[in-house]
DNA sequence: TATGAATGAGCGTTCATTCAT
DNA sequence: CATGAATGAACGCTCATTCAT
């Protein structure tokens, strides 16, 4: 009984600005900005805000969760290069190093994540970026790269414990990549 | 000419009770808890919680200070055992599990020093630690056994991105020491 | 272009509603009287009171500027009468007495605006003013009962220096008026 | 620097010590300086400071009090020039002006004594200032130069309306002082 | 007695959320 | 539906006053 729903297309069109408006000031002044400021930045009222996101936790999950999607698919592009010859190890280091340092500029939606205990919200992007990682991890111990113990969720570990300042994930990933794989850290990395 | 100051006793059990309440309370309910909460679980008021720490940030810090103290003194006891014929790789990572574990009931402290950026304010306490383990390294360097290029600011990395829930403890230390080691993990780590 | 706003009505009537009961409650409790009492006894929340005036000192700049724009309308309308005939010098002194009359009643608004450096807000109404009582004073230094080097800032001096207790007034008037005339002050007045 | 018990004179120093730091402190800082920095400036605790002074509002008085002492010998002053020759309304207009002028340095005094609704405090010394102040006035009306109406109670009018900021008191005394006198005032006064 | 630590009501202000328009 | 005014509990902090030492 669900009739037509004409109004969907400002309705669409406000949830985007004011995700994409709640990220951009998540990021730039922390997780503690107001409601009223993330609303003026979308350029609507706080009343529309709040029918689209009908608490903050719920709307800071959204955020996330647009990460998340992004995180999918760029686990999704890294599987498909594997699939093509790259080496599963290098894609997969890579890939961790990319998610990183995506997350240093979005750091504050980490931090709002776990500051308003956000549930996920996108179970499917969740389960999409898990299903890649995994086959990249077994593609690299297919190959003898990838510690045979190792799981999807030893990355997602990692990314949850990641450095939120730029200068240390560098020397944060040189030494946690080993711990990942079959060889010691050469003498000289 | 150090007279002992007989009304001191109170002030340094309330100090004493507030430093114990703020980390209880901090680790309880986050960073973000009041100073009434704080001032009742330490059964005083307001006023004497700011007489003895004029803002929450130098609260914080206080309480900071109390954790690197302690991280200072299993430090250097750890130094001490490696003098008596320990090896230097074993006490340091299990200094490194002892201190993650501790801050694990503490996790609260480290996002509230962060959130707030108290100073550490106790130099004192984190020289003494810097000292101890970078006694250590070079202990576990000249055994060949910690790789050439780790340094004490490594540790601290690792210290400020260890995971703080109880189980993700055990697994986050086996996939990170091979990083400040010169072996690869071994097979069935 | 000049759309009327519908939902303007409540907030009118609300800032009406604050500033009423800001000045009642800043002449009946002196300046220092709490926000959450102003807002109780114009039976808004606090919060609202903030949505209008985002400082205390705005609020009482605004109840500060409401009584400047009434000394305005009263000293235009000594001056209508001036011009149909009536001496300068009585609608001047008349004036005078009104104000100081008035500000006994709001006697507190002249000290909050003291206690809080409030920017007098609306210049206009200040400007009507005092172009009035220059006037008002020309038209009496005309017919020679002004004294000729009275300005607008002496009428303000005794504004501003005015006794706030209505016994006081009637003698200070007698006191003061002879210095801004040309006639020495009669045995019997 | 525990001498012999000599409590009187111990007491009275630190009568005197406090009224003079609360005198400075009230003037450099306004009525709203905190007991805490009023003991301080004197060098004692507050609970000496509550000795002395049961609530703030007595220590207020005492420093008016102490005003009006002096105030009292100047007014004896001036009289017993006058039974020495000078001209009674000069030496009014005189005293006038120089408590005045001192009241600008000490206008924090007053500004605390009214906000705190403070009692004088010292009944002798305020008579002993009305006193004289009546003499001056009864010597100024057998010369013929002061008006037969004028009271002590009109020259405390003038004393408690009297501007506080210095560059308004000498136009202000010009427009005072001749509802005191029998002459007009002149037109290049 | 003098000390200064403790008290706690109160302050101005903020902000997630609700609801009349 | 969008709007934005209203709500009110909560926050960090202050300060006149009390009271144990």
């Amino acid at each position: 009984m669900t009739q037509a729903r004409a109004p969907r297309a400002d309705a669409v069109r406000n949830r985007k600005k004011i995700l994409t408006a709640a990220g951009e000031q998540i990021t730039a002044h922390g997780p503690d900005v107001g409601m009223d400021e993330i609303a003026a930045a979308a350029g609507v009222a706080v009343g529309t805000l709040y029918r689209h996101f009908p608490t903050k936790t719920d709307l800071v999950a959204a955020v996330v969760a647009e990460f998340v999607a992004r995180v999918a698919d760029d686990a999704e592009a890294a599987l498909a290069r594997v699939s093509t010859g790259t080496p599963a190890l290098d894609e997969l280091t890579a890939f961790l190093s990319r998610v990183i340092e995506a997350s240093v500029t979005d750091r504050a939606v980490k931090a709002a994540a776990q500051a308003l205990g956000a549930e996920p919200g996108d179970r499917a992007a969740e389960d999409r970026a898990g299903a890649a990682v995994a086959a990249l991890i077994h593609a690299g111990q297919a190959d003898g790269d990838i510690h045979p113990d190792v799981t999807v969720n030893d990355i997602y570990l990692l990314f949850s414990t990641a450095p939120t300042d730029q200068p240390s994930v560098d020397r944060w990933l040189t030494l946690v990549v080993p711990g990942l794989t079959t060889q010691a850290r050469p003498a000289d990395s």
